[in-house]
DNA sequence: TACGTTAGGATTTTT
DNA sequence: TCCTAACGTA
């Protein structure tokens, strides 16, 4: 490993005070956090359990943990390495009771608050105003709480939206007390819980602050206002606070993120020593260039330029493609030919603006053969039969958690709908008890005699699933509910792919559950409750494919090689983005997407796409024109040119690359298709099959007069009409 | 209750 | 275009 620079050595020796460290991509930040950690162990002879290190994902967590194990030789267990959230669980685990909460509080994530919500805007009539959607009240309430503003939600929401004006106030209040009734708290509540603990009860402040001595926080561009206190309290003792980040690569403001945070660091931490790390070690100069040309269009920014000794590699390449098609079959092309010439495929990654562009991606990938793997969606402890095994497991640790129970009682199919369902639950709110025990008591409690023969089932399955729960660890109740549940019979019974997949994913789950059993203490309380905070179980197991993911999920990686598709005006930067004069945040993703490349790195643009069902001419994205020209070898179309649903030419299949780049070795399947000539067969959407009588006019304009079989003739604008040629 | 049809909507995502 | 959620019908 190479030996660290001057700035780097400066950055892991600067141990008092404030330090915040600007670190470009690539720049060697873990390095620097790990070294800085083993400096204070080993050379400071600082205490482990005096340092806290906070990130941002459970994965960053981990390895940081194993590089720092592989540094330093004292006992770790006591050393504080976690993502904010854990942190705020510990503590709030240890003080809820000060905060009236107890400690074994439920942690809702995502779609337990969906679900809550969309109860609270059921029974307030909401249902069907379009202006109260679950999902975006869920953004705005977690948007109030990231912001930690003096407004109250009523106030906070009017400003931002007056369509909603007349009910937020009561929404959140609802929603507040339903939390607090359930001994629960959602993701945003754990923060700011946590901020009212510290600033609150002077023993918990007390206690941390001089608890922790060495406070470092890595990607702190990420940091929203909650946490910028947190960390300000907590540092508050011995003021020795250690930030990474870069200003760069703020990508998340969407989701709470505050770019002052980083840029007001020496405001807010007078006397705040700055360091710029500026050296890439990833990157070669070529592309480290076309980054730094497309971010210093940005104002808002520390000022950082990266530089790398690396120049042995080929310019970066922008293709204008004539459609999307051809776009993404330009890609799989090249990435056969580089697997040929020996680049793995593991080593290259698409990335994109939105999931969407994944589709066509997939198909042409398909089609050349090329191993792949695609990331993103929806994580692992999302998932449906996940989180219906989980739900099973809740209810066993706790008769009444209802709503973990209303998720699964009709999964598998029970014939308990939602009449019964309502019933139960009117049952359940007059008696004053749980769902369940109604169920218990169905027969004193119920008139209804199907009803009651459906609740003296279902209490009986789950006393089969009960049965000595507390002398099972956790893996074997999974296996018992999985089994008594019914769910694996009806996954069984499915037979199709998907219920396949789900079955793979049940089974993964009883192997962490396995791995969980191994644990000290391990208990079904213990398991139950971290849960809701891993995510990542699904860890990029390289099984040696191209990598396809968003922008945003890259970050942090990097790739010998880059493909980003769809660099168009309206994808990339979005429409939204377009409107709201968000340009900054997209030009910085460009930023961060261009840097995850090693050696080559391949910009694409279509002059037609078909997006949501319509095709539509297509601009290059204005971040290609930002890039000086003489920084890129420009392949492809300049004008546009028309194409439908399949590629223009049989001319441009050939060559693509038609600079020299990748032929095709192999022989591959394809699709019969052409240019549009007098007498070529074509088929629309509408009108059917009909065959093509004259064209006129040129590039966008050209327009062809069709003789539809059936709905006589048409003329078509031929760059808008999606026809299909047959022959 | 379950299934088929239709209307509407469609970034980015961690915890 | 495609997916989901909501609605109406057997």
């Amino acid at each position: 490993m190479y030996q660290l620079n001057e700035r780097q050595k400066q950055a892991v020796e600067t141990i008092s005070g404030a330090v915040l460290v600007l670190a470009g991509a690539g720049s060697g930040k873990t390095r620097v956090l790990t070294e800085r950690v083993a400096y204070l162990i080993n050379g400071k002879n600082v205490a482990p359990w005096q340092i806290l290190a906070i990130t941002f994902t459970n994965k960053a967590a981990q390895e940081m943990k194993e590089r720092i194990a592989g540094v330093v030789s004292a006992d770790m267990r006591d050393m504080w390495i976690s993502t904010f959230h854990a942190m705020c669980v510990r503590m709030l685990r240890r003080y809820a009771d000060s905060l009236g909460y107890t400690k074994n509080f439920l942690i809702y994530d995502t779609d337990d608050t969906l679900r809550l919500l969309k109860k609270i805007l059921e029974r307030m009539g909401l249902k069907e105003n379009k202006s109260y959607s679950d999902r975006y009240i869920k953004n705005l309430i977690s948007k109030y709480k990231n912001d930690n503003t003096t407004l109250d939600f009523a106030q906070y929401a009017e400003e931002r939206n007056p369509f909603v004006a007349d009910h937020a106030g009561e929404i959140f209040d609802e929603y507040t007390q339903e939390l607090h009734k359930q001994n629960a708290m959602d993701f945003d509540d754990l923060l700011l819980n946590t901020l009212t603990l510290l600033e609150t009860v002077d023993e918990a402040r007390i206690y941390y602050q001089n608890k922790f001595h060495y406070i470092m926080v890595d990607e702190y561009q990420d940091t929203n206002m909650v946490q910028y206190k947190l960390i300000k309290i907590l540092s508050g003792g011995y003021g020795n606070i250690f930030v990474v980040g870069d200003d760069d690569q703020s990508i998340y403001a969407f989701r709470g993120a505050n770019i002052r945070n980083i840029l007001e660091f020496e405001k807010d931490f007078p006397g705040a020593a700055v360091i710029r790390l500026e050296q890439n070690y990833r990157s070669d100069k070529k592309i480290l260039d076309v980054a730094n040309c497309v971010i210093k269009n940005n104002e808002g920014r520390k000022g950082k330029t990266l530089w790398s000794n690396i120049d042995d590699g080929e310019k970066p390449v922008l293709y204008t493609a004539g459609s999307e098609y051809e776009e993404a079959e330009t890609i799989a092309r090249e990435i056969q030919r580089l697997s040929d010439e020996g680049t793995r495929y593991a080593d290259m990654a698409i990335l994109y603006r939105i999931h969407t562009l994944s589709r066509i991606l997939e198909e042409k990938l398909r089609l050349y053969a090329v191993p792949y793997r695609i990331y993103g969606g929806i994580s692992f402890y999302e998932r449906k039969e996940i989180k219906d095994m989980i739900a099973y497991l809740n209810i066993i640790a706790n008769p009444a958690a209802d709503l973990q129970l209303l998720r699964i009682i009709n999964t598998p199919k029970r014939a308990i709908g939602m009449a019964k369902i309502d019933a139960l639950a009117r049952a359940a709110e007059y008696g004053g008890m749980s769902i369940l025990e109604v169920m218990q008591k169905a027969e004193a409690l119920l008139s209804d005699k199907a009803l009651i023969k459906k609740a003296k089932e279902f209490y009986e399955m789950y006393e089969r699933m009960c049965e000595n729960a507390e002398e099972l660890t956790v893996h074997e109740l999974l296996e018992r509910a999985y089994e008594i549940s019914g769910y694996k019979k009806m996954l069984e019974e499915e037979q199709t792919p998907e219920a396949e997949a789900r079955m793979e994913n049940i089974a993964e789950l009883i192997n962490s559950a396995y791995t969980y059993d191994e644990e000290e203490e391990a208990s079904l309380e213990g398991f139950l409750q971290n849960i809701a905070l891993i995510t990542d179980l699904d860890s990029m197991d390289d099984k040696g494919g191209v990598t396809l993911m968003t922008m945003h999920a890259a970050k942090g990686l990097e790739f010998d090689t880059v493909f980003i598709a769809g660099m168009d005006e309206a994808i990339f930067p979005s429409q939204r983005a377009i409107d709201e004069d968000n340009i900054e945040e997209e030009r910085r993703l460009c930023y961060v997407a261009v840097t995850r490349a090693k050696r080559k790195l391949y910009m694409l643009h279509s002059n037609m796409r078909t997006l949501y069902g319509r095709t539509q001419p297509s601009v290059r994205s204005r971040f290609l024109d930002e890039i000086d020209d003489s920084l890129l070898n420009e392949i492809g179309k300049k004008k546009p040119v028309i194409s439908a649903k399949q590629p223009a030419s049989a001319s441009e299949r050939k060559g693509l690359f038609s600079g020299g780049f990748g032929f095709q070795k192999k022989a591959v399947p394809q699709k019969v298709s052409g240019d549009y000539k007098i007498g070529t067969i074509v088929e629309h959407k509408t009108f059917g099959r009909g065959k093509v009588k004259s064209i006129a006019g040129e590039g966008d304009s050209r327009v062809a007069v069709v003789d539809f079989y059936e709905a006589g003739e048409k003329k078509m604008f031929l760059a808008f009409a999606s026809l299909k040629i047959l022959k």
